[in-house]
DNA sequence: CTGAAAGCGCTTACAG
DNA sequence: CTGAAAGCGCTTACAG
């Protein structure tokens, strides 16, 4: 039998209202008597149940972290994603829990409904998120990572993708590049359709990629390894002249530079490449090695929690908050050659 | 305010227990009460609050999903393992939570005592896992993937070295490698120190070889890309007369293909490279393209959840289960020209 | 500063 | 087959 509130109480020859106060500091208690009721706790090895206080107080404490399952987009970035959230969520004495459910399904719904959590963070957020009318009309309050069309007066934390794009296309004209093209997400994907991401990834590349004369080169392309593989091979057929690859996502840079090397073409002699949003270890997994701009999922993560904690302790709907990744300079870029 | 049992039964004409017995099924009630009911709990979009049949019931229906807080371990795998036990938790009306915390922290404790979740998976077993006698003494109930040194008793789901071991050696074997080389887990690390899966796999390792009549050589590597790399260029040097190298993890073969590379070695002509314990897309990563032993850590997260839940259903502790991936070969391993 | 009591929304013997 | 009531272990007005 555990140890309950009743016992300490007992013990310690109060009230069990007493003890409530003295374990939440709610209400100024004697010196002497906190003492005891301290003593009693420790005594006892008392903690506090979590569900009877859940009820008590409408508050779980709880927060739950909606997970696409769409097996395509994981990536190590996922993980680092979960457990950042999961790490927040701890520091400030709450628990995460994972919902991997589908964007369009209505199973948010009756999550929801449960009264299991306080709020929810929703991660891979598209333009037109059907999950956000779900829990605005639930009246739960939610965190994005990631951004609606219209996110005003949502909380919401994401990449800068100017800032982003910005970093990479200076380095690669720095290096005499004229002839760039980005690959980005499949629009024929339907998983990804209206993804965040590639879409304003895709616009920061041609409005930037514009201003210094240049003429918008964009590849659509799965999010995966395999894909990424058969790019290289499309790509160097369709485009000769290219000089230089901007790639959103690990897993394709990883593909594509397998894929170049099976080619016989020589990175980056033959063709650079670079690969926005990525993990460090990324950069590693190619030789040679990736110039990569580091993806901030861990930083994102711990920002989505601390703004839906922010709300549920009362504050309101804090700040956008945005965050780029710094460029880590690796052997796959260098001069344009022709 | 959200809709109670209590406003059920009253539009129903019932009493509240009455309407707890349709929700469970859990005793007899007439066909015309059940629809009385039924249609009550339709007609006001009642969804019941799981935080106080929690406290009723004396069951949360919430598992924890013990994640360690060890940045190098992390790979893609990972992510599947959570995602799969959270979806195998929801399948059975369940929800999951992550606990990302240190393996020797007494943490567990303290989360185990708060009440609530009704067990525990363990992830990241070592041979000596401090947090088994933790579960034990709490009576918590708690499965685990992997296995401690003796798990007798133990509720656990894990890879089948044996085989996976077996199957990597007779595809060398067959290509007539006499010369291999077995990169593993450093022990050194103190964060794996006696992590089952490299110890499990270099005592298979060793065994194996050694039946064919072979030299058992086992070469320590950190787990991380990087690594990797740099065993490319050790190895090479230390070991010049090896044909075949056994790769434990992707991230460590990934590195190590690049570095191969590097050092101006083809793979499979002058040294063939096998790899278990991947996840599938790990074999595209490099150009040849991997051969590798897919990890069935997709299936191992849900049998974990699932012999978890069978103990808490009553049905005590269920036998082990050990699941091997699949050899699938790639480009990476041929002929041993030496 | 402390306590008695109601209440959070359910489940579950117990009675009928 | 159905209901009244106790109880799960807390929090929180309300009173003193």
């Amino acid at each position: 039998m555990p140890v309950t509130m009743r016992d300490v109480a007992d013990r310690a020859g109060v009230s069990i209202a007493t003890v409530s106060f003295v374990l939440n500091n709610t209400k100024p208690v004697k010196a002497k008597t906190r003492e005891r009721i301290e003593t009693a706790m420790a005594d006892l090895g008392f903690q506090r149940n979590m569900v009877a206080r859940a009820l008590a107080s409408r508050r779980t404490r709880i927060i739950a972290l909606v997970y696409p399952v769409q097996e395509h987009l994981l990536d190590r970035t996922g993980l680092e994603f979960v457990l950042s959230a999961a790490r927040a969520a701890k520091a400030h004495d709450h628990h995460l829990v994972v919902w991997p459910i589908a964007n369009d399904s209505d199973e948010l719904a009756t999550l929801v409904g449960q009264g299991l959590v306080d709020g929810v963070v929703l991660m891979e957020v598209q333009l037109d998120d059907a999950r956000v009318p779900v829990l605005q009309s639930a009246g739960m309050p939610f965190a994005l990572i990631g951004r609606t069309r219209d996110p005003s007066g949502l909380a919401y934390v994401d990449i800068d993708f100017d800032t982003t794009i910005a970093a990479v296309i200076d380095h690669l004209i720095a290096l005499g590049h004229r002839e760039i093209v980005l690959i980005s997400g499949d629009p024929q994907d339907g998983r990804i359709r209206g993804y965040g991401p590639f879409v304003r990834l895709e616009a920061a590349f041609r409005r930037l990629v514009a201003r210094h004369g240049l003429e918008p080169r964009v590849y659509a392309c799965e999010q995966d390894v395999r894909s990424g593989r058969q790019a290289a091979v499309e790509l160097t057929e369709i485009a000769p002249a290219i000089t230089a690859v901007v790639v959103m996502g690990e897993q394709i840079a990883v593909g594509l530079m397998a894929g170049l090397h099976h080619r016989g073409l020589r990175v980056p002699e033959d063709i650079s490449v670079i690969c926005a949003i990525a993990s460090e270890t990324a950069a590693y997994s190619s030789d040679p090695a990736l110039t990569v701009v580091t993806s901030p999922g861990i930083e994102l993560g711990r920002l989505a929690v601390d703004a839906l904690l922010s709300q549920l302790q009362g504050n309101g709907v804090s700040e956008p908050q945005l965050r780029f990744g710094t460029l880590r300079p690796g052997e796959s870029t260098g001069p344009a050659l022709r």
